[in-house]
DNA sequence: AAAAACAAACCGACCAGTCGGTTTTATTCC
DNA sequence: GGAATAAAACCGACTGGTCGGTTTGTTTTT
């Protein structure tokens, strides 16, 4: 059985998960890593061949999960994809707390690394352009107020992150849940025409 | 003369704004920072605690230059006010990019050591205040729509948040002085009343 | 001469990655 | 079915190097 082999590779992946959260992507070492999947060193650089190759992984694994989201809604409505993204955005949000120090620390290493730039822009590319299509289309279709698409694009994108970049700084100082729902809904609203 | 000192000072700091800016605030170590002040690290380890406090005390100095200029705006009307933002924006935003890196992971280690939490949060609160109660002026005075305060100072903050962040990982992807002049022009005029 | 400022060697902790060797699993041959 | 063999998976001590900070001693200033 090479059951095992598989079960070693997604212990470490969820300890990488977990502890990259926690700690950051270069304050967890290896080390750590290995000493929370209960394995050793030799078994790690057998399945991943750096440090970097396993957060690439995990990236690829994310990335993944979202455009299937994006697949999977592709043939509705524009307004209706457009509600469902302010009825997720609140849960993306309590959930993404956890994993965006790390993303936003991958960030930075990605504006300096050539490597893990290229993994990181071609994604990011792709949803500002499936974004921007988006209220194209919900324009074209005489959905929405007439507006500059990649602007809104880029603008609810920011949006969006600087919130959870805010909720970052200060868990405590706001409900950011609600905050982000009241931004979203006040966003499409004054796309949505009436 | 204690001249001698305070220019020894003076180096550490602008090689440390330098380093950090170009290489982000852990890659750059205090080693670096004291070769390219052309000093040593016994001089360094005279003036700063710590490279930490050397940090704190750069973050010092930029939150002081940001406090005076809020205060030599205060008594102008708010919508003057709000333009001369408009106008500063693209400008902070151009000059912001080399720094930027720094801050945000700074900002990752404010969210992980106290320390520096307590350091960053303080005028991250007094910010949003200030920018509150001036968009809460502007709605008392009849020149703004009428919104909430908080949740818009909050969006616009955020939105200048994610418009950085965005132009971190896409330096060359779009014209991002112009979306920002083109986002904040958005911003405020959604807030004017007319 | 005393104190402040600076230089340079040094320390201990840490960390990504390597390597020789061992154990487990799969395959082959009888 | 069971030994023999090959291959994959795993172990953990070790390497080379970095880094923040310390210590000891020298120069400069007052």
């Amino acid at each position: 059985m090479q059951q095992r082999s598989e079960e070693t590779r997604a212990k470490i992946l969820e300890s990488a998960i977990k502890l990259f959260s926690a700690r950051g992507y270069n304050a967890a070492s290896v080390d750590d890593i290995c000493r929370d999947a209960g394995i050793s060193k030799g078994a790690f650089y057998h399945h991943f061949e750096s440090k970097q190759a396993l957060f690439l992984a995990l990236l690829d694994g994310w990335l993944k999960t979202i455009d299937n989201a994006i697949a999977a809604s592709k043939d509705k409505p524009v307004p209706e994809i457009f509600m469902q993204i302010t009825e997720a955005f609140p849960y993306i949000f309590a959930t993404a707390n956890e994993g965006l120090p790390m993303f936003l620390e991958f960030w930075l290493q990605a504006s300096r690394d050539d490597n893990i730039w290229q993994a990181s822009i071609a994604p990011y590319r792709r949803y500002h352009k499936h974004f921007t299509a988006l209220i194209k289309k919900g324009v074209d279709e005489g959905s929405f107020v007439d507006v500059d698409p990649g602007l809104t694009s880029r603008m609810i994108m920011s949006t969006a992150m600087g919130l959870l970049l805010q909720s970052l700084l200060d868990p405590k100082g706001a409900k950011w849940e609600k905050v982000a729902r009241d931004s979203t809904n006040l966003l499409i609203n004054s796309l949505l025409k009436r």
